[in-house]
DNA sequence: TCTTCATTTCAGGAATTTCTGAAATCTCTG
DNA sequence: CAGAGATTTCAGAAATTCCTGAAATGAAGA
């Protein structure tokens, strides 16, 4: 399979970029080749575009599916596994986002809290520091399960309401919370 | 200067999770020890409590100021830079944000465009993708660019209004914008 | 200007990650 | 259940990243 132009500059782009988004120069080509293809592409197609071996593929496709970023289909009379991306991109970008949350956030809240449970250290200073270090992440992925509720129709208004959200914070009622107080 | 099993614990945790967030290991430490001390360090004290070479906590100080993650502080009749973190977490918060926008998302934005303005390349499905994938983090990154304008208090108040959020989306006014039309 | 202390640079060694080819495994079909 | 096709595993090679010690540079005070 013989990559356009176009397919082509950007499969390299993906490729440099992976190694700042966590994943492997392989695993981002991938994925920008399956992003690019109208039709779901098996693995020796994919090994063919991008002229890499057949294991390394392999351990992409993998690496993807681990982060359940690709699909799986099959068709009739052929036995060779089909990949894609989800057609979605708010879909896509829901999936990275839980993902990279359950990645690089998740292990450490609850470090943080195994250390608080862990009982005073004599340390005051950074005793405070952790838990407000906790308080702040608890706050974050609280807000964060709130927008993964919303249907993609509300999360684009609220993403598209421009100066018009502080108005509207300013209206809603509510209690300031707690974190915010001034030192 | 010895550490507490508070700080050690924490500084080994932020160590092992570098990797994951795009800092090394040594990056990970010194910004974690920074973070739980009171008193700004210099690069000798840090050196000693992390058991590395003076020349790799001197590199990884640097990675953190590019990073504009620590602040240089000085005393009086003494030489040595100390290092500290911003007190306010809010403030760590943004420039996370801020720096890994600049890093991981800002390249792919030009790239897209570059793409887009090279004309039409006959792929038709890649072009259309690209040129959804562009809008799509348009509109992430303007929304993004209202969050950053937000004072803190505001911010907060946003991110604990809970199941509240649903409802004031709704109430507002405005257009359906044209990305959310449906397929 | 010289000396001393602080910091940075950098070449090369150590550690880790990525990639490959060959072999193993798995899974259909005849 | 034998054989062919598809996929995965894995040991080691290749590439990259990280870290160190030594030397170079910078910056203040004598």
């Amino acid at each position: 399979m013989k990559l356009t132009p176009l397919q082509q500059e950007f499969v390299l782009h993906f490729g440099e970029m992976g190694s700042r988004w966590g994943i492997n120069r392989t695993v981002g080509q991938i994925y920008a080749l399956l992003f690019l293809s109208s039709e779901p592409l098996n693995a020796d197609s994919i090994t063919g575009a991008l002229g890499v071996s057949r294991s390394n593929t392999s351990m992409g496709l993998k690496e993807l599916q681990s982060w359940n970023l690709v699909r799986l289909k099959h068709f009739q009379g052929d036995r060779r596994d089909y990949f894609t991306t989800p057609e979605d991109l708010w879909e896509i970008v829901r999936i990275l986002v839980a993902e990279r949350k359950k990645r690089e956030i998740d292990p450490t809240l609850t470090k943080l809290r195994e250390l608080e449970m862990s009982g005073p250290a004599g340390d005051d200073y950074a005793e405070a520091r952790i838990a407000e270090l906790r308080e702040l992440i608890e706050m974050m992925t609280g807000f964060y399960a709130e927008m993964e509720k919303l249907e993609t129709e509300r999360l684009v208004k609220l993403m598209t309401m421009g100066q018009r959200i502080a108005g509207l914070i300013d209206k809603a009622g509510g209690v300031l919370p707690a974190l915010t107080k001034r030192k």
